[in-house]
DNA sequence: GACTCCCGTCGAATCGATTCGATGCAGCAC
DNA sequence: GTGCTGCATCGAATCGATTCGACGGGAGTC
């Protein structure tokens, strides 16, 4: 291995200044086809690939790398076909752009603190990561990184992308009213990441992390006043399957007529409980989620839900990290949702 | 917005030179504790938030931040398990060297090449990403930047890390013939990215782009032969589906009595068409997988497959990398996989 | 008391490019 | 022939830190 060439060299041997040798590189500017040429040739004896993105993003003040933080660890976040979405979403704006996505997983246990501050970041996109004291966006912020939450933490400074949660629950909630529903429970997403699950008690709730689930917790109350809710360790089907199993496997005339899920992963498993309980869906018990996200595994069962643009909701995001970081403002963002519905809602039995 | 307080600043106000005050932020090196405190507190005083990551990278040469590859765009990758699980076995490793995890999605179309050039990663890995001739293959090897495959290009001085492919598709069919099958079928992922479906025929397999599909393709022919193989438009439950169909569509005395598909997402549309046909499994036609992704919403069908170590294969990589990186050998890796069976394959009928 | 050793601090070089303002040359018009 | 315009090229400053070798002063030793 010989030792890398630099512009420097190059510029040498093409008999032109560093100068000149850049500006060929940087593209079609005020260069003359044949200098631009001889540099070229001169770069492709010397086996030169190219400028060092390092030193030409610490002239240029930015990397053209926008931070994405996902909460949980990887392995969670993208069994949640709402992650992925959103993930999509924003590497498609990002990508017309011309800017690399940096995913930063929380891993739960260490802080990776340290490590998202030695990333050369232009902005940093923080996608369903709850909330306000995260200390990554306290530490990016003082660093003048400018950040956008996606259903995230609500700061000063920072725009929020956001969707109607509530109202969408609530659209939910109405909607299974007007069927006759009265005894209906919700299955919820984590309040926060310690793995806690079983009903929601006030205390609980005061230590919510996330705005969407409290959000989506309030939706439900707004329509039928408090109502049982189990709280699941994480999104996905086998914990939404134990909080069904926990809220459906009572005598019948306790036995919640409806479950909203928080999401459709979490519905998925409820109906699944209900199929181990012997129980028909819709007739015997009504199941809901949230995300109109298409889990093809359902079929035949169209589930009753929300749809929520997900994949816009990360479009939106990164639009807005490119505004701030092209120093322009950069509005909170209110997406609307759809209620979906499906054949898993129906007249409460009896 | 003041401007930026840069690290000579805050060593002009405490009063030290800025090589002590790098030492300082640099950790426990050989700085009084008084002079240290000294900086910080200067530091706290002019909102410095540390080093600029990138002026640091320029000078130590190195960014922390890893490029990764996925074939398709974003949307089409995570909804494969597979390659969710080996993105997180990446990012647990890379994570414990403190390096930063860079997406690079195909996006197919408009070639990322530019953009992939502007970054500055200290490695990359192709992550199933086929092509030896990939122009960023190139390109990042012209640069220098050292590159690890995964199931991807086998070029020289590029570390490979792999699975047994063949051998644990011929386990599978062993498996089959034992039982009692003759007549078999592939449904195959892929060969390249361009749409294509239906029987693969000799002209067509002769442009595979993946080293994985040829292989698993050619251990179902160490049993059996040469076999019908439909290829799928894509790695997802409807394109499985769609050829589960093609293939057992037909009178019984043409149909195959077992489908080997190339992978668990594949079978799982396999089954459906199955199902949708009226065809019980295994009585009927037996199905196998590949990838052992362990898919919930299979329940309560386990279903015959291979079982690879995914996740595992992400940490050989990114170890790989991080070898690479240190200027260590990275030798290439051969993962071992397992025949699991299950509730799918059964003998023949008749 | 002098010499040595060691440790904390400092200067200066360096990483590799970008960019602004200056320079010089050629062409054109009068 | 002279003066002006314009364009390609060049010099030098700059981006913000890291790091190596040197230096100086205090402590320990004989």
């Amino acid at each position: 291995m010989t030792v890398r060439p630099t512009l420097a060299g190059v510029a040498a041997r093409a008999g032109v200044s560093a100068s000149t040798a850049s500006l060929a590189f940087s593209g079609s500017s005020r260069v003359t086809p044949a200098t631009k040429e001889r540099v070229l040739a001169a770069a492709a004896e010397l086996g030169y690939a190219g400028p060092d993105p390092l030193a030409a993003s610490l002239r240029r003040g930015h990397s053209g790398i926008v931070g994405v933080f996902i909460g949980e660890r990887l392995r969670y976040s993208f069994r949640d076909p709402v992650s992925v979405q959103l993930l999509d979403g924003i590497s498609e704006v990002l990508g017309t752009h011309g800017s690399g996505l940096l995913l930063l997983a929380g891993d739960s246990g260490r802080p990776p603190l340290e490590q998202i501050l030695r990333m050369p970041l232009d902005a940093a996109i923080f996608a369903t990561c709850g909330l306000e004291d995260d200390p990554a966006l306290a530490a990016l912020l003082a660093r003048g990184v400018p950040v956008v939450a996606v259903e995230g933490p609500d700061v000063d400074g920072v725009p929020l992308i956001d969707i109607d949660d509530r109202g969408g629950v609530a659209d939910l909630g109405r909607h299974l009213y007007e069927l006759g529903h009265r005894r209906v429970a919700t299955v919820a997403m984590p309040l926060r990441l310690d793995g806690t699950r079983g009903e929601v008690g006030a205390a609980r709730r005061a230590m919510a992390h996330y705005r969407d689930v409290r959000h989506r917790i309030e939706g439900v109350e707004d329509v039928f006043g408090a109502v049982p809710t189990m709280e699941t360790a994480g999104n996905a089907v086998a914990e939404g399957e134990l909080a069904g199993r926990a809220l459906l496997d009572v005598p019948a005339e306790r036995r919640p007529t409806a479950v909203l899920a928080q999401s459709d992963i979490l519905a998925a498993g409820v109906l699944s409980a209900a199929g181990g309980l012997g129980l028909r869906v819709p007739e015997d018990v009504s199941v809901t989620g949230f995300d109109g996200a298409d889990l093809h595994w359902l079929a035949p069962a169209r589930l009753t839900t929300v749809f929520q643009p997900t994949e816009e909701k990360g479009r939106a995001a990164a639009a807005a990290a490119m505004a701030l970081v092209a120093d322009r403002p950069a509005p909170d963002v209110l997406l609307p949702v759809r209620l979906r519905i499906g054949t898993t809602s129906g007249p409460p039995p009896g």
